[in-house]
DNA sequence: ATAGGCAAAAATCTCGAGAAAAAATATTGA
DNA sequence: TCAATATTTTTTCTCGAGATTTTTGCCTAT
């Protein structure tokens, strides 16, 4: 019988490319998740083959992978565009987020050894000591905070043995990732997310999954309801 | 505003290929489903090119999409496999079916009307149809089955807002049809599942969310324990 | 002025050959 | 005999050019 351990990953998440198709894959990842490739824009090989300095059918295969993705959407004989984005899209992402997110933080609290329970204890002071850097609002900080904000949030589920949970809980993470940046940057200090972190911290510690839950749940629900309030034309 | 029903949809599910790399992205995907191409095994684009009558590029672009529904995973420079097998996994796409299934079956409870509700006893009476011509077990009647049942399944969810869920939920359904092709062809006889699908519609229509994913809950859930008790050494 | 259709342009899709990497085989030395 | 290295073979990865499809622009007729 296989162990699940040994069991190749969903996604190839290697550290560092091994071939150009995915250098270009990150690369335009990161474009358009950071907006340079706005939603809902084409994608045009002829151009984008020079811009990253690949061959088309290479560049064809980097956007072939962020159709996995769900970064980008392509039409039958008509190329390549920027996944669009909706205010229905983002709601329907937080919510899937939240019955993903919830059930793995069920199974971690159940089953979680002591090296989780410090595993989650780290990332969590990780992230704290960077939002004590966050009050100045330079731009390097706030990149600090998403990614311990990230993997802080990565460490919760650390021991839900569940690949496939983890695996969507990931791509929604990148999704919700580009909402966040698309709009979030308008509104620049987030809203007092340390003691949500804090209280979820305690009741997972605690073993007190449905506390847990609850508090999770609500925190990821609050990012919608952050964006429910930006300006109408902005999200479209 | 924009509206979720116009957006276009996570994955092109349009009725005919317009493109030979989608062709061949299907034919490949029928083959690995089926078992024609096992678990593990090395998928050689110098081969298959010929086999499917596309060139090295065109073959190499169907197989990134099959990365996208994990029925075949890309490692580095060591090029395509088909996605290995395990007990363990089985039980976790068993498992996180259900925590999707059970969501949008209670969505679409919620929120179904009467043109639901038709469809709904619609592929009930399609899927009991089939079963009665099951008895003989040709291969052609099966067949039927499975794809009626695969209708009712999704028909049932049919009122679930959630585009995000419903993509997950399609992926899943192409592992676990992988996995029963290539198990349950030795126990061919299904056990009394017409029974469970009426209580699921009878209680789907009594809109009893509690009672109807708790049903299809355990009728998922059935199939793994199905599953569990082949010998041991044929789902390595 | 608008609608329809035809032609030109642009973009996508496809293919086969060459470069780079990995795997398999053979060789050499202890 | 075994281990380590070198060579050969196989396979993957990459590129640019040609064929097909879509889009754009223009022209004509009502």
């Amino acid at each position: 019988m296989n162990d699940l351990a040994n069991t190749p990953e969903l996604v190839t998440v290697g550290d560092e490319p091994k071939t150009l198709a995915e250098a270009a894959y990150r690369q335009l990842r990161r474009d358009i998740i950071e907006g340079v490739h706005r939603p809902g824009d084409k994608l045009r090989v002829e151009h984008l083959k020079d811009q990253y300095e690949v061959g088309a059918g290479t560049l064809r295969e980097a956007l072939q992978l962020l159709v996995t993705d769900a970064l980008v959407v392509a039409q039958g004989q008509r190329g390549f565009r920027v996944a669009p984005i909706s205010l229905d899209d983002f709601a329907d992402i937080t919510r899937t987020r939240v019955l993903l997110e919830t059930s793995a933080l069920q199974q971690s609290i159940e089953l979680g050894d002591d090296a989780w329970e410090a595993s989650v204890v780290a990332a969590f002071h990780l992230l704290s000591r960077a939002e004590d850097k966050l009050s100045d609002g330079a731009k390097a900080s706030r990149e600090e905070w998403e990614l311990r904000n990230r993997a802080f949030h990565e460490v919760l589920i650390g021991a839900c043995p569940s690949r496939w949970i983890r695996h969507f809980q990931n791509i929604l993470y990148h999704q919700s990732e580009r909402y966040r940046r698309l709009s979030l940057f308008r509104q620049p200090i987030p809203r007092d997310v340390h003691a949500e972190h804090q209280a979820i911290v305690d009741a997972a510690l605690a073993r007190n999954a449905a506390e847990a839950t609850r508090i999770l749940s609500e925190h990821i629900m609050r990012t919608l309801e952050a964006v429910r309030q930006l300006p109408a034309d902005f999200i479209n």
